[in-house]
Order: C-alpha cells, then sequence, then structure tokens
DNA sequence: AGAATAGTGTCTATCAGACACTATGCA
DNA sequence: TGCATAGTGTCTGATAGACACTATTCT
C-alpha cells in the first residue's frame, strides 16, 4: 500500500508530514533494487504468401545459437528523487527507436502497437528485466529493403510456421505467440490487414492477407462486398489507377487513416 | 542494437569473446540508470445500478487531493550481474499482491487481467516509473466486503461518471479510460460480464451489467436467446435452484470457466 | 481460343432486433 | 385482482456464405 496515507491531522502539521513523507517515499523506493526495462519487437510481414517475422541469431550467451526477437534497453534518465529533469525516453519512444535501428524502417510508415509487458523473474537469467513488448505490421514493399539493408546471417524475416518450430530465447516464445493471438483476434475489427498490404491495394492483394493470416480461404465474392462496405463506412476509399495482380487489371484501393 | 552480435570468428576465440560480450552487457546495463516499476489496478464492480471504480485519496504531493487507482512497486531482487536467485517477484503477482492488500479480496476469486504499460516520461514528477496497468473485476458480492474493510475516506469505490470528472493524479484518467474501453471493446466477446455478477446470477442480472457496460438498453427476449446460445457453447451451465431478483422465481445460472 | 482473374448477381440459412403473448408470484 | 417480472413465440430485415454468371486481359 504504498501510496495510500494515514488519517486526518491539522492543517501545518499534515503540510510537513506530507512532504517528509513524500521524500521518504522517494528515497525509499530509489533505495530499493529496479530492473532493467526493455522493449521486444515482434515485426511481422506478409512475404511468399506466408506471414513472417523478424528474427536475430544470438551469438553469446544466454541462449547462444537461439533466435530472438530484436529489442534493447530504454533510456532512462538519472532520476534522482526530486530531479524533474530527463527522465529519458517514452516506452513508446524507445521501441521506435529499436524498430528504426534494427531495420532501418521509418516507424511512422509503419504499424506500431504496443502487446502488453513481460514480467517473469528470471526470463532474463543474467539479471531482471521486464520487458514491454510491442508488435510491428509492415508493408511487403517496405520489408523488402530490410533484408538488403541487414547481414542476414543475423537478422532476417522467418515464416512464422518455422519461427515457432525454433530453439527461441528468453520467453519470446510467449511474446510471439501472445502477439500472433492478437494480430489474428483482431483481424475483422482493427486495420491490421492493410497495413500489411501495399499503400495502393487490389481487393485480392488484401484477400491473401486475410486468407494468410487468418488460415482459411474465403470467398471471392462475399470477401467484395467486405471491401464494399469498408469503402461505405469510409474506412477505405478507392485510389486512383488500376493494378496487374492477376490476368486483369484490378481496381486499387487505399486505407483512411 | 543492444543484443545484435558481430560475425563469425573462430570457435574458442569466439567462445570467450561472447563471454566478456555477457558480462560487459550485464556490467554496462546495470550501470544505466533504470525506472522503478510499478502496477496500477484499475478496479472495477458494478454497485447500485453503476458501473464504479475503487479510487484512494492522495493526501500527499504529487497531486495531494487528487485522487488515484490503487497501485504500487514491483518487488526486484538485488539483480547483480550473474545473480541468478531471487530476481524478485513476478509482475502479475505484484499485481495480485497489491490487490489483496489494497482491497483484502482473494486475487483468485477475481478476474484479474494485464491492461498495457503506461512508459511516458514525468507521468510520476517524482522519477521515473513506468508502470504495468492492470484491470480487476469484483463481483458485488465481494465488492460490498471491501468498503466495510476499509477507511471509507481513503479509499472507496466511485461512479466511473463521477471518476471521470474528478482531478485524477498522475496519468490515471489515461489509465482508466483505456480499462474502461478494454472492458467495453470486450463485452460480446470476452466474459467480461459473468466476472461482475455474483457466482450464480439470474437472466436479468446478467442483462443489467451489459446494459450499464454498455450504456444501452438489451431487448430482454433476445438476450435470453443470447443466454441460452451461452449455454449450448458451453460457456455458462445452469444451476440448482431460483432466485427472486424481481416479482418472479428466476432460473440461475453460473460461468463454465 | 483458352486460361486466369476481376467483378457482379442471386439464392438461402442464419441471426439480431422488435414486439407480442403467456406464466408466475407478490402486494 | 392488479402488477411486475420471467419465459417463450413470432415476424422481419439484414447479413454471411455458397455458388453461378459475365467481363477483361494475357498467352
Amino acid at each position: 500500500m504504498v501510496r495510500r496515507e494515514p488519517a486526518e491531522v491539522p492543517d501545518e502539521q499534515r503540510a510537513r508530514a506530507e512532504l517528509d513523507a513524500a521524500y521518504l517515499a522517494a528515497y525509499r523506493a530509489d533505495a530499493y533494487p529496479r530492473p532493467a526495462v526493455a522493449t521486444d519487437l515482434v515485426i511481422l510481414t506478409v512475404l511468399d504468401e506466408e506471414l513472417q517475422v523478424l528474427l536475430i541469431r544470438r551469438g553469446i550467451p544466454p541462449f547462444p545459437g537461439a533466435w530472438a526477437l530484436p529489442g534493447g534497453f530504454v533510456r532512462v534518465g538519472p532520476s534522482a528523487p526530486g530531479d524533474l529533469a530527463d527522465q529519458g525516453e517514452d516506452v513508446d519512444a524507445a521501441a521506435r527507436r529499436e524498430l528504426q535501428e534494427e531495420t532501418g524502417l521509418d516507424p511512422a510508415r509503419v504499424h506500431l502497437e504496443q502487446l502488453q509487458a513481460f514480467g517473469r523473474p528470471g526470463r532474463d537469467p543474467r539479471m531482471r528485466v521486464i520487458s514491454v513488448a510491442y508488435f510491428a505490421l509492415v508493408r511487403p514493399e517496405l520489408a523488402g529493403h530490410v533484408q538488403a539493408g541487414t547481414d542476414a546471417a543475423w537478422a532476417s524475416f522467418v515464416p512464422v510456421r518455422e519461427a515457432l518450430q525454433r530453439e527461441l530465447a528468453f520467453d519470446h516464445r510467449e511474446i510471439l505467440e501472445t502477439a500472433l493471438a492478437r494480430v489474428r483476434g483482431g483481424l475483422f475489427r482493427r486495420p491490421y490487414a492493410v497495413a500489411l498490404v501495399p499503400e495502393v491495394f487490389s481487393v485480392s492483394e488484401l484477400r491473401r492477407v486475410y486468407e494468410i493470416i487468418g488460415g482459411e480461404a474465403l470467398d471471392r465474392g462475399n470477401f467484395t462486398r467486405r471491401v464494399q462496405g469498408m469503402v461505405e463506412r469510409g474506412v477505405l476509399e478507392e485510389a486512383e489507377g488500376r493494378k496487374v495482380t492477376g490476368a486483369r487489371r484490378a481496381r486499387v484501393y487505399r486505407f483512411r487513416g
């Protein structure tokens, strides 16, 4: 009950007691051991007709040889009690920075969303690390650049199916599975699929993403109706031009943020 | 790119370099400032035909006089580099402990779920605190005990409507709003409502909870069909006995975990 | 021409919502 | 007996799924 305080006392006395208590609380909290806080990123894309996740091969212990999600520590300011300046970077900003550093992608062009925190003790055997996990959805035309810009031996997109069969470091299997559940669960309620197709896309391209993530074939005709519904509700808008995905030039659409 | 390592080198040399790097990484992470990590709890219940949230009146700065969500720091072990023992308590366990301490409730009898982490710098002016927020759904028959067991002047259930009009400390307004969005968004997909009625409940009692959270009246007949559907899908089961909610004794149901 | 995909139309089973009717128990 | 709530039945409009048909463009 750290933040609960005792009952009423006269005003002056109380004001002083409160200040004392505040400093005491801050001091004591500062004296207690603190965890390191990191962000881990589940960076997803659809490439080669498969949902893929960016993994990094670990060279050093712990988990040498295992694959891991990219991630890094949140930058924290000196944070002395009463020091108001520079508490460090936002956790969201840390995730964006990590995304930029790992993939070279512009975070503004990627759907990045917090998943949840993972804080089991022992998840990193070296020390207490609490991780705030995020997932990113990358358009295929951007995902291509990632592989080019990165040493493929150490960081590369891997089909999710394969990734789940590999030995993953830390609790990264749990994080990956949680992210997949979130994306699959929100497929028909959140604009996740439109973040995984080119910025201007045909109905077929969008349908393929739904099928790949959802894992089941969808009726072409009925799916077209769904897209029409999204246009009527203002989620999507028709874009200029046509696109040749298959044998015939198809209408193209764009997500209306 | 904290966790990415350089390219291949001969085995022995690499093994040594890896150990060095591991210690270096651990040492450096230990040397960097760390944030305090807390949990904040959005404890919700339905009382007096209203959705209510447990708030605590702050006596001391910062935000003296403002209302706050209950919460507290996550206990972390000494966590020296290489020290494998005692990394401290699980973040989930910290939330359960906090719930127990603040309300006296048995965490096993309450729906407790992680919301997400809130990590904006400056959210606590005293020092860098990253908070992992949880929400709890408490049955009315248990929520009654809370008010009895707690000094009502400092911690009490407040109608959500009122709570949002009050001055809330830290970023607790944002946390509360996020929790409400989660509960409302999952009302028809997750068993949130059944966590907010007595363990054995009538159709009417359940319908009232849906109406109170959703904010709109539901057709009695159609809602009964919904309950029947939940029984058929094995979500609910009929329980022994009857219950007098209104003028006539009603059938009662129970959640099938 | 034939193949492959784009786009539209249609039928149907299912479901949600609106509403009405009967049953039960209390004042 | 009147009234409030429990429980059931029925009608209808909307929707999702299955499937068929036409249009376009490439080989």
